[in-house]
DNA sequence: CCTAGCTATTACATCGATGTAATGTGAGAT
DNA sequence: ATCTCACATTACATCGATGTAATAGCTAGG
């Protein structure tokens, strides 16, 4: 059987609460009696039990972090880089997969507080505003990404301004027909939408006429998918000058298609992506892509947290962080 | 505030055991009085306090599960695949990092249940068995992976003839001279040491002599160690016919030093690797690799914490999922 | 019509930690 | 030596759900 305070105060002839009193060091206790306590925790190898804890105080020191897919890499990074920030900061992460499912999305959002948890990291894909009732009261949370309206504090990266950068770059190295690979039909994602748009401005203020065949639809954004969304498009239409692909792991799905196909990065068709994930760095060829700070969008989203756990909430706050567009050999001039 | 079983059986005009039994279904509760309660339950958008169930019967119902490092794709998809099952049982999965350090290791194996889990699925490194005392009861746990001492129930996949029939593989397309990448130095993973004994062993049984100058060291199993490993390697030795890389990750950087010195993979030099995470089938050529089926690695190690945490423990138990030696482009005859 | 023999329901105590309010202990002032 | 006053410590109640044991309500048999 576990020690309980009890135990521990038995042993160290003090009453159950100064041993409480001992742990959280707001009440204080003189230095022999602590020392006493001390000990005897020690002997006992006592862990205080969180469920008790948290029952008491209405606190469980557990965040919960959900996901569309955690072994998406860059989910996978995210989720390592939360994880040990909020680990430094002493909170207990649970996680949970969405599966890019809007009602699950929803059902995290406001029933969170059923799960023994303070708080929510949500990284929603499609979430479905329209459904989450205005007035609810919401448990904290905070949003990762592009998100179409305001729900809650948000941590994200402009996603359109980068595209427009990217497609820039592209565009400098002397390439005209650049096609995006991850556009949507009907109800994309935000993100999708945003980079699209983005892409379009920068063609727009260089001149370039935009071109509906360019678009090259992938609703999931996946190395699989857009493998298969590329070897479809390359069936019917002819090489583009450059490959804008609205992530690295649809990148790389995409190097392996233009490889099989005896198609030449760079020199045939320049590629780039959008995360900087760490494979994005050793594909063959290293990927062009769009690079931000994951662990500054962790400990921001944790600040973001903690601060509207803390304290009451007041207003909606939105951090941007901010982005660079790093050239690697896949598209070389 | 949230609504406690005390409101609902209020507005239910039954006691709170009532409301209690409605949920649990181990007591019958009569059919109109069950409405009654369901209705005010969802009137009132009940939801339980898992703490307080949580003290109440000792379980939490959340189960921990430990990783080196959540951003790496093979942690990442085990991670995926466990959440995923651990889900569908009604498990809640919170996360842990290792970062591969011994002591944290230790200190998860022995002090589990500090954390509200009933349950610990571990996935080692290096776990100094020496640190363990006998003798302390462990709460349930599960190791995954090669441990070289047998501490607890463990699922694994048999490292050394899957490194051995991978070996042979690779021989088999007429390579004789095959290096292998990630052996270690001094007190090494026991997967490292296991692959290195396979490999030893095909070598053996095909009669080829064993060449310490073919055993290339790696520590750390990322691309980016890797890379830099091999590329070392390369400035001062011949370039063999094969390299085995001890994991997807280390060959994809291996791969991408390959090509940056303009050594083609397979004509110039096979390239075969370990864990088939999604990114080899992208990787470029595609990767040869073991393949085994991860998401049996989750069900079978939640089935044994499952076993576990419900009965007294039998005997510590073990299981080996089944591996196949999958043949792609980067090892082409 | 009453009671044995059920079953559905209830009151109460409990899990472990901690806030509250009351008690005990000491030093310093007079 | 006595009385404050400050401070360390304690007893008790509490958080919410649920097991236990007792009770209320019911049917069927006499």
């Amino acid at each position: 059987m576990r020690a309980t305070v009890k135990d521990v105060a038995r042993r160290a002839g003090v009453s159950p609460k100064t041993v409480s009193n001992v742990m959280n060091g707001i009440v204080p206790v003189s230095g022999p009696t602590r020392l006493r306590v001390e000990q005897a925790m020690a002997e006992l190898d006592y862990v205080p039990n969180l469920s008790a804890r948290g029952l008491r105080n209405g606190r469980s020191g557990v965040i919960a972090l959900a996901l569309p897919d955690l072994a998406t890499p860059y989910s996978a990074e995210v989720a390592h880089h939360i994880v040990e920030v909020a680990h430094d900061q002493g909170w207990i992460v649970q996680i949970e997969e969405t599966g890019s499912d809007p009602q699950r999305e929803q059902e995290l959002m406001t029933r969170a507080r059923s799960n023994l948890i303070d708080g929510l990291i949500l990284n929603p894909v499609v979430l479905d505003e329209s459904a989450v009732k205005v007035g609810v009261t919401l448990p904290p949370v905070v949003l990762l990404g592009e998100v179409t309206q305001q729900l809650a504090d948000r941590v994200f990266v402009d996603s359109f301004s980068a595209a427009r950068d990217m497609t820039l770059a592209l565009a400098k190295t002397g390439r005209k027909r650049i096609a995006v690979l991850g556009t949507t039909q009907g109800r994309g994602s935000a993100a999708a939408i945003q980079r699209t748009q983005g892409y379009q401005a920068a063609l727009d203020s260089l001149g370039i006429p935009r071109d509906e065949s360019l678009l090259i639809p992938c609703e999931k954004w996946t190395p699989e998918t857009a493998a298969k969304a590329l070897s479809t498009y390359l069936e019917a239409n002819p090489v583009p000058e450059a490959l804008f692909c609205f992530t690295d792991s649809m990148a790389i799905g995409a190097l392996s298609v233009l490889w099989k196909r005896g198609l030449r990065v760079p020199e045939d068709i320049a590629v780039a992506g959008f995360d900087d994930i760490a494979d994005g760095r050793y594909a063959v060829p290293s990927l062009t892509t769009v690079s931000f700070d994951k662990r500054m969008i962790a400990s921001e989203a944790l600040r973001l947290l903690t601060e509207r756990m803390g304290d009451r909430a007041r207003g909606q706050r939105v951090v941007s962080v901010g982005y660079s567009i790093v050239e690697r050999d896949s598209s070389k001039a």
